[in-house]
DNA sequence: TTGATTTCCATATTTTCCCATGCTATACCT
DNA sequence: AGGTATAGCATGGGAAAATATGGAAATCAA
């Protein structure tokens, strides 16, 4: 399965209309079991997480097994109603259109103070959409947090080890 | 199958009348066997649930299912006795319009303590109808047990861990 | 009859759809 | 290699359709 990879600066024009970047869009068409060629796939847009500083937006499959295994829980329990609250409540579906494009609702645009542009940020499974200069302090914020306490070091070695860290895991 | 999801804040009118919102119309067309192109799908309102807070939607499938779960239980059984005193008695079957609206009988909007608005709540296979007020108090608290009882955990590792979870599932 | 409910019509605003334009990268041809 | 078609991409604008909402007429019920 691809994943979400780069980053790319976008315009929102005033009918709250932004390109989905084309590598992103073949991502999510590869996501969405109903997608054929010539067609345009959907996919859901979540908002209200990670301090409503961003939307995310995930392709249909990955957001299914989300779904799939809420719905495991028994009905009417207070765990699953809390997490059914969360992720759908604060979710759309999204449509690509003919031209590649979303549209943001104000309400999302508003939440994640997006005005004029879009920042496209690859996250692997999901992707992120950020207002941009959002976006740079939240990176600014990140490299610091990094250097300042030499995690970086710490932080790659958790991919060296990651066999052994995964056995780790399994075996507790 | 198409989940409700997302918010929308409409108008009650005096006569009682709220426009449903459009995604949620198009998941209860897909969820009347009946429904056809033109024409204004059917759906049920639960009325008795959540200590009378909010309504709650079903598509006529989605009912369907809950009715089925329920019969599987043991006859005469205390649970099933509830659970079908719960959703039969109190509960009524609706239509939309041809405007895209229901009316919502007096006792139900005193039930909910609806009175000039209504919040619309995405639940995945079901939605519910809030007086906002109402709705806002209950998204504190929720938001608040997310945090007591470290389900924000629960639902980072549900969107971004998708396949360590499902093997936690599995093994319980 | 009269109050309530349903059906029908009207409309402002939002959203969707369709077409057009530069621009860029790629494919193709000689 | 050089030049040229071709397709895809990011963006803009206008027409058309859908949405949310209000109100009037018609129907029903007590």
């Amino acid at each position: 399965m691809r994943r979400f990879r780069g980053e790319a600066e976008n315009k929102v024009d005033g009918k709250g209309r932004v390109s989905i970047p084309a590598p992103f869009r073949r991502v999510l068409e590869e996501g969405d079991p109903d997608w054929s060629d010539g067609f345009n796939p959907n996919f859901v847009l979540v908002y209200g997480r990670r301090n409503n500083k961003c939307l995310e937006g995930y392709s249909l499959k990955s957001m299914n097994d989300v779904d799939d295994l809420v719905s495991r829980l028994p009905r009417y329990s207070k765990e699953r109603e809390i997490l059914e609250r969360f992720l759908n409540s604060q979710s759309i579906y999204a449509q690509v259109d003919e031209n590649g494009r979303i549209v943001l609702p104000p309400k999302l645009r508003q939440i994640a103070k997006i005005t004029s542009k879009a920042m496209f940020v690859g996250m692997g499974e999901k992707f992120q959409i950020w207002e941009p200069d959002s976006y740079q302090k939240d990176m600014k914020l990140m490299e610091q947090r990094l250097s300042e306490n030499n995690l970086e070091e710490e932080i790659y070695s958790l991919l060296d080890d990651r066999e052994k860290t995964l056995k780790r895991y399994e075996e507790s």
